[in-house]
DNA sequence: CTGTTAGCGCGTTCAT
DNA sequence: ATGAACGCGCTAACAG
């Protein structure tokens, strides 16, 4: 019985109302569920009569077909370069939270080439996270005409489009300048690779809060990794191995903290009271952690630039939306203040508690 | 001069006809280059007048208006339940390697309810990395009605579409087996959550293989971690500090094998000599390091995987698909034999090496 | 050989 | 509740 007519062919709208014989109209009135007026429109009886064929058929809408009528295609597409980041991992975990109920699809574009890939596939919004200076014409032109665009980019100027920044300097500044509160013996945990990343900005942050503080950096204070995991650990068990070791760690990354927390207690050393570690990024693991991670970072990132990006996909269709670029309500560039966050990890120090 | 008209609104073919002045029919043969017979077709002086108009107004062919006349969407979805599994970060490495160069854009789906999007969404192939038992009817509809699937099962049937088999058993048994030509205290290190999923089907074949050769289980040797590479670094450094402490290690997946690697090189440890590590999965990473990582896995699993997803998308379209479900050329089920990968973590142990 | 006309395919939506 | 037009790009068949 609910073996359909499997011809092997895709079921259309055509032979759905054959089957229920009615319209292709009705078929679709009845499925969508709207109506031109608003009125009732369809009947209970024949409403019935539709859903039973479309089901027996096996019959989903076709998304395209759809999509060249009404401009929208429930779909948002995020462009992510370095899909093995937590952070893209979390920016996938908000969207999807936000756009499932919304009947939106999240697809992910795993590329950095996104500049051929969104001339031609549309979707109803688009969010990116990195744009390098060769593809800031390509954004641009995708902008006008019609692409609706949502970049994160310290760097690019909002012109039609969102542009989400959340600067890092100043805010791995005040996390640093936290240690310095209890601390003169600070070691630093970063990638190897960060040079010309953001990590650069987050370890410059460091030498000149330590300059700034009259303290010279020793350079077997700074624990390079290669990225991973594994290898912040074996750098923090380093540092923490060392004779006379830094008695607080500044990681320019969360999870490189985390690394840090475990290697410090597997060491035998307590966390917040032999040695304090603080992080990069306000990611949501740190505050579940025991103990909780202090951090940096921007406050609710991930869930606000989710709503950004589906209140961009919902908001009125690309030929609308010229009209208004940059109103109040809309504005072309969101700015991410950053935050202390002071947790079990690296607890505020008073005179009577600093480890100097 | 390279300004559009920049009307904010996407320029059709319908536009860029009217300002090359020529008929859409041209426009479309000179921009996807192909003509009804095969000759050229379209004289070079029209041919530039289009390409120009299509630069000046910034053209790009709608994808969604495409698909619905020729049914192809140059679109692969790859449907990825753990996202944050570098298994999954390889599938998209190579399927990317191999699309990018036909033209085929790999979209990714976070989400592990493929169910709902597939119905609607259309791709010329979808690769599904997980099915749960009620999602198989579904899995069944979808071939059905004319969705080409590649899915990664151990026990799905495949019922007009492709299944890719890997079965881990037998190869898991392999490597605890090597380990015991020359071993007696082995270790096992596996994530704690693998009780459900593959692993546990690895912890099982290390249970089986030490019972069948006669030893007794050790729970202090099973090294249990949260799935994080700093949490097997952590297990494994563990294991290596007992005082009777095992002389190899049967790593559950790549990573933690990579992981304790990089913990018994801290310990002062020589990997190959005083302790072997074998880990499970051949991934490109092993065979790239050093030492380089003895492990079990299948061959070529990720290019074979992708190939075999591409030449469904470029095949026939789902049309005349039916006609020829398994074929020799066209198998449904291709199982991926594992092979046992000696190098130099874990080498050949003779009665003169042994270390018992 | 070159270019155009006309109509396909799909779901939506406006008049009737 | 319906017929027919609509939006888009593609392409067989035709005209010059």
């Amino acid at each position: 019985m609910a073996k359909a007519s499997s011809t092997g062919v895709r079921p259309t709208i055509r032979m759905v109302a054959e089957v229920a014989g009615v319209s292709t109209a009705t078929v679709s009135y009845v499925l969508s569920g709207r109506r031109g007026d608003g009125g009732p429109g369809v009947s209970d009886p024949t409403a019935e009569k539709v859903k039973a064929a479309a089901e027996r058929l096996g019959y989903r809408p076709n998304q395209a077909a759809r999509a060249i009528r009404t401009g929208r295609t429930n779909t948002v597409i995020l462009s992510l370069t370095m899909l093995s980041d937590p952070w893209s991992l979390s920016v996938i975990e908000a969207v999807q939270k936000a756009a499932v109920p919304l009947g939106i699809t999240p697809m992910i574009l795993g590329d950095a080439d996104w500049v051929k890939v969104l001339g031609t596939h549309n979707a109803d919004a688009v969010f990116v996270d990195a744009v390098r200076p060769d593809q800031r014409d390509a954004l641009r032109k995708l902008a006008e005409h019609g692409t609706t665009l949502v970049v994160f980019d310290e760097e690019v100027q909002a012109d039609g489009f969102d542009v989400i920044r959340s600067i890092a300097g100043p805010g791995c500044r005040m996390a640093v300048e936290h240690l310095l509160h209890g601390h003169r013996r600070i070691a630093c945990l970063t990638p190897a690779t960060a040079a010309g990343t953001s990590g650069g900005t987050r370890y410059r942050a460091y030498a000149e809060a330590l300059e700034h503080a009259g303290i010279q950096e020793r350079e077997d204070y700074v624990g390079l990794f290669d990225g991973t995991s594994a290898g912040a650990y074996a750098a923090a068990t380093r540092l923490l191995s060392m004779p006379d070791r830094p008695t607080a760690i500044y990681a320019t990354t969360d999870y490189a903290a985390v690394s840090a927390i475990n290697a410090a207690q597997r060491l035998g050393l307590a966390v917040g009271t032999d040695v304090d570690i603080i992080g990069v990024g306000n990611t949501v693991e740190g505050e579940r952690m025991s103990p909780s991670l202090s951090t940096v970072g921007p406050v609710d990132f991930f869930d606000k630039l989710a709503r950004l990006l589906l209140r961009r996909a919902t908001g009125p269709a690309d030929s609308t939306r010229q009209a208004a670029p940059t109103t109040a309500e809309d504005p072309g560039v969101l700015d991410f203040p950053w935050h202390l966050f002071v947790r079990e990890s690296a607890p505020h120090r008073s005179a009577a508690t600093r480890l100097y």
